[in-house]
DNA sequence: TCATATATGTAGCACCCGCTACACATATCA
DNA sequence: TGATATGTGTAGCGGGTGCTACATATATGA
């Protein structure tokens, strides 16, 4: 029985978000996922298709974890919504897409190509998804801003700062 | 008549900004600071040392040309400030400082070390920085929040969004 | 049943990787 | 002057890279 592409998917987006997108190499993907890099250019063609291929997986597994965060229809206003994506953000299970998410950043604003296509699609998705939730929807920009600016200062190590950060929005936003 | 260690390292952190962090290898390293893998090895004693030298070396050009960026003594709130800072985070000599810069967040959050500990000093400097030029220091944590979050949206290709996120900041602080 | 399509193991190619051994030049200092 | 320190070229080691050639097993469909 052949292991399916998704099954497959799975594996190898497991080991690039533990080991990071830009040192993933075709051996060490092939032994996470049960195969051989023989196999792996077999089924993705290249190993540049197989990467963008794991990026698409990651990013609709981090659309579909963002559905399942908030569960009601109730619209938040932007504060109560920032709160919590943030919240979501710091959970260990998010991080390593979180940090991925980083990584895709900075290739994609050097290389452009199919890693900048990706990275606007994520950006847009996640527009989409926090309008949809918000009293006011055209705080979508406003609350992604927060919400990566947040991210960034936590993953270098200064969560600290972040917090700080974000109590001193609350206070100026009244 | 040797190079020295600064000639060095500012072609070597020229080829970094250029072409990454983690992509970078010694071969083409040397091509670019016009000598060879074996006098680098020589100088820098390993490869993750020179990557660390020349990280340290980006984070003082960066907060060199911080101190360029703003040469009165005149303090600010954190709206000026934040325009000033935006402002020339949009300039194409600074932004492969910028993507160097996410790049090396997302490694430092995944391997910790010595990567982790740049970034970490990064912030910080970054952050007395910004406290030296704001009327009310303690706002300091909020402008960085707000600049970094600006600064992955306009990297992720959504310069548009960003741009919208800060006017709406704008909006609500009146 | 038999040809074709799909799937997979084995071996290996050409090249790149960080790094080192060795020889040798030049510079410095006793 | 002679010993020692510093710098540099050449060659190469062991191993990893993406990818391919070839043989072959199994499944499918005429």
């Amino acid at each position: 029985m052949a292991l399916t592409t998704d099954a497959l998917l799975q594996s190898l987006s497991d080991h690039v978000l533990a080991h990071g997108l830009q040192t993933a190499s075709l051996r060490p993907l092939a032994k996470a996922a049960g195969t051989s890099d023989r196999m792996l250019i077999y089924h993705f063609g290249s190993k540049e298709a197989l990467v963008d291929d794991v990026l698409h997986y990651i990013a609709d597994r981090m659309a579909h974890d963002l559905t399942a965060l908030l569960t009601d229809q109730r619209s938040r206003s932007a504060g109560a919504l920032l709160e919590n994506l943030w919240q979501a953000a710091q959970s260990e299970t998010m991080r390593p897409t979180m940090r991925i998410w980083l990584e895709l950043v900075a290739i994609a604003s050097r290389e452009g190509g199919a890693k900048a296509n990706v990275a606007d699609q994520i950006v847009t998705g996640f527009l989409d998804w926090t309008a949809a939730h918000l009293t006011d929807p055209e705080d979508a920009p406003f609350v992604l801003t927060q919400f990566e600016g947040l991210l960034v200062l936590q993953e270098a190590g200064h969560a600290a700062t972040a917090a700080t950060g974000l109590k001193r929005l609350r206070e100026k936003l009244g």
